[in-house]
RNA sequence: GGUCCCGUAGCUCAACCGGAUAGAGCAGCGGAUUUCUAAUCCGCAGGUUGCAGGUUCGAGUCCUGCCGGGAUCGCCA
């Protein structure tokens, strides 16, 4: 049985609207669109409220209570709807029959892993390119956001029906992979006996290169310090990097992500005289006109020091929305980190990719209409490129601000952090968050079991009623558990406040969830839990102050309870599962 | 200077495509335990949604201009 609520009764207001316009109440042809229902905020205003009388009051050159009222006559004739109300400035207040409520959780029941899952995508392709951190060293704290946002919305896609790809977009093709390359060689050498004393500045001096510089030492001896650096660079580099991903996998792994491409920026360059990805996306734009020789003013406000007033092959970003072309050449004559950029993007769009969804750090965000310019330009205007920014993470310890020093490498890794809060708490504290919005993470916080810490509540409503059915399975011989049977119980006795509360969030979940998918926001989904587990909370409760309203009775009712604790788990551990945390069945 | 993001209760934050009297938690005050785990719950109090205009039947949400905070602006990636 499909019961999307909602969707629903939006159905059968459509229907309606119809049906006044066929016997000549409303005009012909009207247009329907941002004619909703909604969860009304208030109680008080019934089960679900609409907004049609108002929207459509203008377009029909009619007044809203002309609309409302044969509206209104019409919809109660219907079975599940018990009373319409027209209130405010024409909104349709629709209290629902008991018998609805019931009906909803046999849905939740029936449907199982498909309750809430709306097929907004079709199959098709979209790819999510996240972390994407520079492969120079182990990931620290200030990856862990992008990584989990990232993760998290590619999990919210695959259930809303598309074809994901995770995506991992290596940067091993800038200055910064030869200072890799230096530092791993000075291990080398050290690895081979020489006292290298103090790390020089500028080299990465972290004590996780030094493994890399033994294997180095293992398969090569001592034929590498014959060579001068341009014959050794070309072996170490790929080594340091190859070791490099293989921390930040493992790191990623602590998280629980796991990427299905990691696409190396350097096999878009120029290979033995043969063009690579960057040429052909250049020559792209060329056809199309959309590149040029040219100069750019300054930028405004503090002239960078080694300015220089020059030609330079610029991409009319313009064209598409940006604020000035973007140059696509350095003074050296090597591509930007754009160009690279462009051809990435190209890349995944001729994999498939018309959908591609970037999570970019804050830094990043004068980047994004550059980039979606380009994603425009170089696909003919087919791709579509969606860009969330995290904003930064402030680490706090007992209220007090960690530092950090990139500088020094005195900073914070993802490793460590895992290792002391969990990769739990980690994941749903990032996505207790808009994207955009700064975040601050507690250690003592999130450690903490207590309402205070959101991780904690949500999980704890979920092992607390597994204890119920614990309790259940010893008091009752052969009580069942599992969702299709207790979608059988007699559903209606649940009638109290508290169980009609229960259920009213549970009939929610489709709308959230499909508002969380179009608009790409995973942290919807983590609000929701925090709701639906202070209504499980809640209603727990109640039953200790009337124990006629514990879960557990000598009589029938039970049943019906047990189904509705069963559906809110279900829920519960549907959405913690796309969230990337676990559901516990009992807190330890 | 340009661009982007943010500004909501004392604090930390929500608010689903623009919906009605802007919601939670913390902190404060007052209550609930012979329990299916009180690791919880219930109540009270707390607001000119930075400011000023505009669009709309209706604006925290959209538009314009200010104010404040952050990020960024060509050779970092």
């Amino acid at each position: 049985m499909i019961f999307n609520f909602f969707n629903h009764f939006d159905e059968i207001v459509k229907v309606e609207l119809q049906n006044l316009t066929d016997e000549g109440v409303l005009p012909p042809g009207l247009d329907l669109s941002g004619v909703t229902v909604e969860p009304p905020r208030d109680a008080a205003h019934g089960d679900i409220a609409c907004n049609a009388a108002m929207v459509l009051a203008k377009r029909a050159s009619m007044a809203p209570r002309d609309i409302a009222a044969p509206l209104a006559e019409r919809l109660k004739s219907n079975a599940d709807i018990f009373e319409v109300e027209i209130a405010g400035p024409g909104f349709l207040n629709l209290k629902l029959e008991a018998s609805v409520w019931a009906r909803v959780l046999a849905a939740v029941l029936n449907q199982g892993d498909s309750y809430g899952a709306v097929d907004l995508g079709r199959g098709e392709k979209v790819n999510v390119e996240f972390v994407s951190a520079n492969p120079t060293g182990p990931m620290h704290v200030g990856h862990c956001r992008g990584a989990v946002v990232g993760d998290a919305l590619a999990s919210l896609l695959a259930r809303a029906g598309y074809d994901v790809t995770r995506e991992y977009y290596i940067n091993d093709a800038g200055a910064q992979i030869d200072v890799l390359a230096r530092s791993v060689f000075l291990r080398y050498r050290q690895a081979l006996g020489e006292e290298i004393g103090e790390i020089p500045a500028g080299l990465y001096p972290g004590d996780y290169l030094v493994p890399v510089g033994k294997a180095l030492a293992q398969t090569h001896g001592e034929a590498l310090s014959a060579m001068d650096e341009a014959e050794w660079l070309p072996i170490v580099r790929p080594v340091a990097i190859d070791a490099m991903m293989a921390i930040i996998r493992t790191d990623l792994a602590r998280l629980h992500i796991r990427h299905d491409v990691f696409f190396s920026e350097r096999s878009l360059m120029d290979q033995d005289g043969q063009p690579g990805g960057i040429s052909k996306a250049i020559e792209v734009l060329e056809a199309a006109d959309l590149v040029y020789e040219g100069r750019l003013p300054p930028p405004k406000g503090q002239l960078p020091e080694d300015w220089e007033d020059r030609e330079q092959l610029l991409f009319r970003a313009t064209q598409f929305g940006d604020d000035v072309d973007r140059p696509l050449r350095k003074s050296d004559g090597a591509h930007t980190y754009f160009a690279a950029d462009i051809a990435y993007h190209l890349d995944k769009f001729q994999r498939g990719f018309a959908n591609q969804i970037d999570v970019w750090g804050a830094d990043h965000g004068g980047y994004v209409k550059r980039m979606k310019a380009a994603v425009t330009a170089i696909t003919g205007g087919k791709g579509q490129l969606d860009v969330k920014i995290c904003q930064l993470v402030r680490l706090l310890r007992a209220g007090e601000p960690v530092k950090m020093s990139k500088r020094t490498g005195d900073f914070v890794t993802l490793a460590e952090v895992v290792e002391e809060v969990g990769a739990d708490p980690v994941r749903f504290m990032m996505l207790y968050r808009k994207n955009d919005a700064p975040l601050d993470f507690d250690f003592a916080k999130v450690t903490e079991q207590s309402r205070d810490n959101p991780v904690f509540y949500v999980q704890y409503a979920h092992a607390r009623i597994h204890s119920v059915f614990r309790q259940a399975a010893e008091v009752i011989d052969g009580v069942a558990f599992d969702m299709p049977q207790l979608a059988g119980a007699e559903l209606s006795r649940l009638t109290d406040k508290g169980e009609i509360q229960l259920i009213r969030r549970l009939a929610l979940y489709p709308r959230l969830f499909e508002g969380a998918a179009r608009n790409h926001e995973a942290h919807r989904v983590a609000f929701y839990l925090y709701d639906l587990a202070a209504d499980i909370h809640s209603l727990w409760t109640r039953g200790k102050e009337l124990p006629q309203l514990r879960f557990i009775q000598p009589y029938e009712i039970t049943h019906a309870r047990l189904a509705l604790l069963r559906g809110a788990a279900h829920v519960l551990g549907s959405g913690l599962s796309l969230l990337g945390v676990a559901a516990p069945e009992e807190m330890v």
